[in-house]
DNA sequence: TGCAAAAATAAACTAAAGTCAATGACACCG
DNA sequence: CGGTGTCATTGACTTTAGTTTATTTTTGCA
């Protein structure tokens, strides 16, 4: 990749959206590329974090595997995404592990540059300020979804959320294993929670995509047990 | 309270430890004092945010509540801490509700005023930013905890984190059904793992405190499935 | 095209968490 | 000092979620 092409991705990046050409170019200088192949991780739980990634092309996961081998999705990232920006600016080591879902391409920003620019660039710091006021809103709407909401609920939520019009187009690797390490819980409850679904007439469920048929219901459903 | 008194309780929080004199006088002039009764809420989740809430004196916790009414605690706010950061730095939304558990004393900085100042002061921005960082990852370990191990495991985990050497101080508000709520259940529950706790000799139950016993084998709980 | 692997579906079962209702213990207040 | 209300405790029961295993259906690839 370019010189240029990195500037340009930068700048789309909603933290740096705001910084002059000046400072851009000079982020890019401190630039590393990557590549990964789908299964392979970036980094994982616990490993010091070297930097600020940045998707350039494919998509990923962010998760948490505990020692039984369950999995907590965080968040899917996908081009014009930043991920690690915690690890970068709490303690330096990595909170989550992430993994590649398709072979992928990332930019990252090493952590001691990100750090001194923050202090140089006050609109910077600002988007990083908005930006991490909304993963805190993110974490908190998941913990309440956890506690408080049953599967289903959860379920009919998340395809609200992701629905395009009434359309949720599914990558390959959004198979239902992944949506069910997303809503957290097992494939098997996510399967017949989509049955119980489809049965009733609120979705038609296929391999590339899931249409919502009514949409009211779903949505009464997702709000249930608020 | 007087200036000095306001200006001596801000210069604590760790927002503002380095700010200089000069700002934080200025703070001061916005500010608001407030006094809240036990039981009394200072806001409630998606009413417009007034701005950032410092504690004085007193306990307060941050709450999801859900249409069946179950409750998802966030946190316990206590003498020197700030709540409602997230909702000035988001929408300016509150996206909590905040009830006082004991006659409590908070002052409120203005959300104006604050967004200003963040403007101003890269050093506030710096320390916002690693706050926020903070409660992000906070925020996090509570839905891994949420979806990946049990009452028990996270009750031990509340334990031994709450934990002042090997006893943990009870207020008066500190109910099972508080401690419930911020396991993420039900009272019935709580007191269940409670007695379970109790019967193995793990800990020592009593109204103004608990004591563990084992600690070892509470810390093996808390990570038995993690 | 067809085979192997992955994903989805199904059923039977277990375990965990939650509800409900009743009772006991204790603190606070008049 | 008794009574009222809150909190803790208990048991029986329901519901939800999770496990296991097996079968069917897709998908991707040789």
């Amino acid at each position: 990749m370019s010189r240029e092409e990195v500037i340009n991705l930068l700048s789309k990046i909603s933290y740096f959206s705001e910084l002059d050409a000046a400072a851009l170019k000079h982020i890019s200088v401190a630039t590393i590329q990557k590549k990964y192949e789908t299964g392979q991780y970036t980094f994982m739980e616990g490993e010091p974090c070297i930097g600020l990634y940045i998707v350039k092309s494919g998509w990923l996961r962010a998760v948490k595997i505990s020692a039984s081998g369950r999995e907590q999705v965080i968040r899917f990232v996908g081009p014009g995404e930043a991920f690690n920006e915690v690890g970068v600016l709490t303690g330096g080591v990595n909170i989550v592990s992430v993994e590649a879902l398709e072979p992928s391409k990332v930019l990252i920003v090493q952590r001691k540059e990100l750090l001194n620019l923050v202090d140089k660039h006050p609109c910077l710091a600002k988007s990083i300020i908005e930006n991490l006021a909304h993963r805190v809103l993110y974490a908190m709407n998941l913990v309440t979804d956890l506690s408080l909401r049953s599967v289903e609920s959860r379920l009919a939520r998340f395809l609200i959320d992701e629905a395009d019009g009434n359309t949720i187009h599914r990558k390959k690797w959004a198979t239902q294993a992944a949506i069910a390490a997303r809503i957290g819980t097992v494939p098997v409850v996510i399967n017949r929670a989509f049955r119980a679904f489809v049965e009733d007439n609120l979705i038609e469920l296929k391999r590339e995509k899931i249409l919502i048929i009514d949409y009211d219901k779903l949505q009464e459903i997702a709000l249930s047990n608020e």
